[in-house]
DNA sequence: CATAGTATCGTAAACGTTTACGGAGCGTGT
DNA sequence: ACACGCTCCGTAAACGTTTACGATACTATG
């Protein structure tokens, strides 16, 4: 056997063997940091990698070891939720990444079409086997995605909970302390007649806060009114509408909760156009983005949080639920509330004249 | 046939084979709609495809085909971008994909972790193979990426302009002609001295808007100061600081245009905090996103575009450089900047009394 | 009947990895 | 001398596809 010259030029870790004249299976091992390698042959190998630029194909490893290292973030981005999302997913992004790159894990988003079912969307994605565990977000009440993630026994984690799929792991926002103390907060200035904003689709999201609005009103011994509760798009145009919702109502509200703070733009503008002054005529409290709501006029009293160490506690939740990695989270706590922090601003600052 | 009930999941081709005794390679062709095939036996094979759920495992097709059927979306993600970027990318992302699905091609977002450098990032994902090509976003003024790309020999086209890699495929917004528009309207209501807002960063972007602001003050004969550039992130924060320099001038401007409309909310607040009345007493012309700049008080003069049919033109542009595609795109035009509309508001509706 | 052509299908070889298995070399204890 | 264990490395078999090639049956043509 004459192992002789280069009749074609060979690709990836044989032309790297057949420079080194190493065999392709060291080279393997040592790449990999098997322990069955000389320390020395290992420097070599890794010096000539670098130096040749060499980096394993994704496809023929996935395909032998049946993993892709690739964990796959499914965002819908519809139209009807929220409109302005990308520095939500990217900021928890941002956390999920700092923890997966420990593991070298990829990071990537699936964004699924508008005009695609998400449930078929996902399938496809299971099928393709091009992620090794997906992370989903903007649940619904009830979604069947939990389901096929479950029947296809891939890993996965929640940005958000939902009744379907009791058991699933997730990292949820605090939306029911959040609504509580919000009301809390309004009723301590005298408010009894409270608004509150949520969401047109069926995101989860929406309910806990109503539920949470709701079991604070109890606990005041306010009466609930079904009326208060005004759907609307989490946008500048939502806000308007919800505006326009509440200067309809006979009895008129004296405060109200946004879902998301963006809103107070379009809010502002629509009772300023009735002469009603927000933060004097009308309390306004929103939810989430303090540093941005500190710049509205009058500065919007809302909740702060940290959305990238929410990233980083659901990249917790996610590998602890992953066979291969669940060794490394032992006492993962797989179902997590994050609180948010309340950042006072003018918004509420008044306290109704009537109350005390 | 005794049919139990519940069809268990396949695991590759062969099984599918076994199950209707069709071979392998019959049954890869009349998925992948291969001429040689009876329509009688492609019907069956399609049938039970579906039934049993099989779709093809992408790493074997990937390692055979060398090609992987999905397109990379990069963006970086980076500390500023992430307070601006809203909807943005995900509304380019839905252009995109109403095209890439109709070559079955899946688009990805590759999100670049803020800890890693951005080459190296986009280094590793080429290596791996894990995209045909690929999209880059927020394009530096010299961009070392494009080499990579080009020496890798990966289709790819850019979301913005950059100086290097001259010949790149791109599609970016008309900044130029923004600046242009936005001078001319506030030259025409008397305004001389108009300050204008850029990033921080070396984004491209920045660059070309200040270009065209300078050209268009030339147009008019207005002497160029470059005290009135100024630097300041896209963000709620980053207006407000615009506004801080703007009051520091000495011959305080009279009108200022911002790169990113929300920026307009922090300038709105600094600037009455010193009792100073947008749309009156100084004139605010904004860039992008009409529908929320519509619910400011005063509403934003700024201007409005498509970004989805942007992504449509930008996945147009990205095909027809990709080999296996390009005879479906014959004569796109490469380059193209895509144009905006002017939307009126108030902040910039009255005239300087010193004019005319 | 021989031959060529056509439609359809099966066989097997890739694609680039990882890894189970075994073998070579060497040291050590009996 | 022998057995044994250890360290290190090469060999070859997977992983699940696609596809070049050839085989078969059938039809048409001479």
């Amino acid at each position: 056997m004459v192992d002789g010259g280069k009749p074609r030029p060979m690709k990836g870790i044989r032309q790297l063997a057949e420079h080194l004249d190493i065999s392709i299976g060291t080279i393997s091992r040592a790449l990999n940091g098997k322990p069955d390698v000389n320390e020395e042959t290992r420097k070599r190998v890794l010096a000539a990698a670098e130096q040749l630029g060499y980096v394993a194909n994704q496809s023929g490893r996935s395909l032998r070891q049946g993993t892709t290292n690739v964990i796959g973030l499914m965002i819908q981005s519809s139209k009807e939720t929220v409109e302005n999302s990308d520095n939500f997913f990217l900021t928890v992004t941002g956390g999920l990444q700092s923890v997966f790159s420990r593991h070298n894990l990829d990071l990537i988003m699936l964004p699924c079409p508008h005009d695609e079912d998400p449930y078929e969307y996902l399938k496809r994605m299971v099928a393709r086997r091009i992620v090794d565990a997906l992370i989903l977000s903007e649940t619904q009440r009830v979604d069947k995605r939990f389901d096929l993630l479950a029947k296809a026994k891939i890993p996965f984690a929640a940005l958000g909970r939902s009744l379907s799929g009791v058991q699933h792991p997730w990292a949820d926002l605090d939306f029911d302390s959040v609504a509580n103390s919000a009301v809390d907060r309004l009723v301590a200035r005298g408010h009894r007649r409270i608004a509150i904003s949520v969401p047109t689709s069926d995101i989860n999201l929406g309910f806990v806060f109503a539920e949470g609005y709701r079991h604070a009103l109890e606990r005041h011994g306010i009466p609930y009114d079904p009326a208060l509760i005004i759907r609307a798009k989490s946008s500048e145009q939502g806000g308007y509408q919800v505006a326009d919702e509440l200067l309809r109502l006979e009895d008129r509200p004296t405060a109200v909760i946004l879902i998301y703070e963006l809103m107070a733009i379009g809010l502002y503008r629509r009772v300023m156009e009735a002469g009603i002054i927000p933060g004097r005529d009308i309390a306004v409290v929103g939810f989430r983005e303090a540093p941005r709501a500190k710049f509205l006029q009058p500065a919007l009293t809302c909740f702060r949080t940290s959305l990238h160490d929410l990233g980083v506690e659901l990249a917790e939740i996610l590998l602890s639920s992953m066979p291969a990695y669940n060794h490394l989270y032992p006492d993962t706590n797989r179902q997590r509330t994050w609180s948010l922090e309340l950042v006072p601003g003018e918004s509420d600052a008044f306290y109704l004249p009537s109350s005390k």
